[in-house]
DNA sequence: CGGCCTTTACATACATGAATGTATGCCAAG
DNA sequence: CTTGGCATACATTCATGTATGTAAAGGCCG
């Protein structure tokens, strides 16, 4: 091959990049070589070793393409107010969050992250998780607080137990669906689970 | 070296079988050698190989010391009878659960076989930790069932609701706590919200 | 606008190291 | 004296990283 225009280069390194959340998924990240990635992208190893530096490189880019801080997803959510029903803005944020995570991509990319790569050069998956889950686990205490001072909240049930509760939760469901997401729809299944709780939690 | 009794080659065998736990751990499972399991017990390839067909057979050597179906720590527990007060019994086989979990060995296997190994060779992670919450999911549904016929649960609260609610916040807090056992003590953390949690399903 | 030159976007070829599996040696247990 | 329990040596495969080749893109200059 000869050489391409800027836009197509740019197309190759996204080619490259779907190529490799495919085979990561398929094959394992440890198990796969870039070999097997080029390939499946119908290039050789050159392209990838122009566009990455190797593949703890390529795997970053990979992780950039979906990076999803929890915090925004509870500030995209502005109806209804987080300050007059606090619960309901979880509920809400959660929901976008489900959705999100139903896109291919963001599904693959979060299934090779949790179940699909070990420790590997500079880069631990564990550790991402633990900055994950401290972020929304944070950010559903905040919110909780809110609900409690606003008495939504179950009499002589905590804001932070009320976070820790949702949060388990939330990862159990998030591991379960992304080992077989064929077996549910995580926002079907998702949201009867986070409303049955919430209304558990809620003040009758 | 030179031969040994019978006793000390199953001595080595398990030497190496601690010190694969230990190094796959800490590297992963994909990136550990079996020459680094191997120096870690104090020995060669050698040993290995005479003890083991391959990785894969000694990592199924490795899950095969732990062995816990869910349904076993179910049995264990006959105080309080499981016909009188199945949300109790419920508690207690959790709680059960939790105190092996905590044992190093099975900390470490199950910690090895949900963060630290990819599909490799025959086997898939994957498919065992999709039969374990299977099992799981199952049997509480079966004892929250119980529990619903006896009137425990809230009303209007399905026992398969009640099971999928605990399975999700459980194996949300293993996830958690395999990632960094250190951060929180299983059977206390575990306890607390399991035990809040059985208090908002329980009927008031 | 056409010729030239440099750089880009890869493909190909090569060297290296690491891990595996097997074959063989060796010494004591039984 | 035979076989079990290893250690050692060897051959092979495989992935990586780098070095080199190359044809076209995109500029510069006349």
């Amino acid at each position: 091959m000869a050489r391409r225009t800027k836009a197509e280069a740019a197309a190759t390194r996204e080619a490259l990049l779907d190529a490799a959340e495919e085979v990561f998924l398929a094959k394992g990240v440890a198990h796969t070589s870039l070999e097997q990635i080029a390939r499946h992208a119908g290039m050789t190893r050159g392209a990838v070793y122009w566009h990455f530096k190797n593949k703890a490189d390529l795997f970053q880019a990979m992780l950039g393409r979906v990076r999803m801080p929890f915090q925004e997803l509870i500030e995209e959510v502005t109806e209804p107010s987080l300050e007059e029903s606090p619960l309901e803005a979880i509920r809400l944020a959660i929901l976008r969050g489900f959705e999100r995570l139903e896109q291919p991509r963001y599904r693959r990319v979060h299934a090779i992250l949790v179940h699909h790569c070990e420790v590997f050069g500079d880069i631990d998956p564990l550790t991402m998780q633990n900055e994950m889950a401290d972020e929304a686990c944070g950010a559903l205490t905040d919110y909780f607080t809110c609900a409690a001072r606003q008495g939504q909240l179950r009499e002589g049930f905590s804001p932070a137990l009320a976070a820790e509760l949702m949060q388990a939760l939330l990862g159990g469901l998030f591991h379960d669906w992304l080992r077989n997401h064929e077996q549910f729809s995580l926002v079907t299944k998702g949201s009867e689970l986070v409303e049955a709780q919430l209304t558990l939690m809620r003040h009758p």
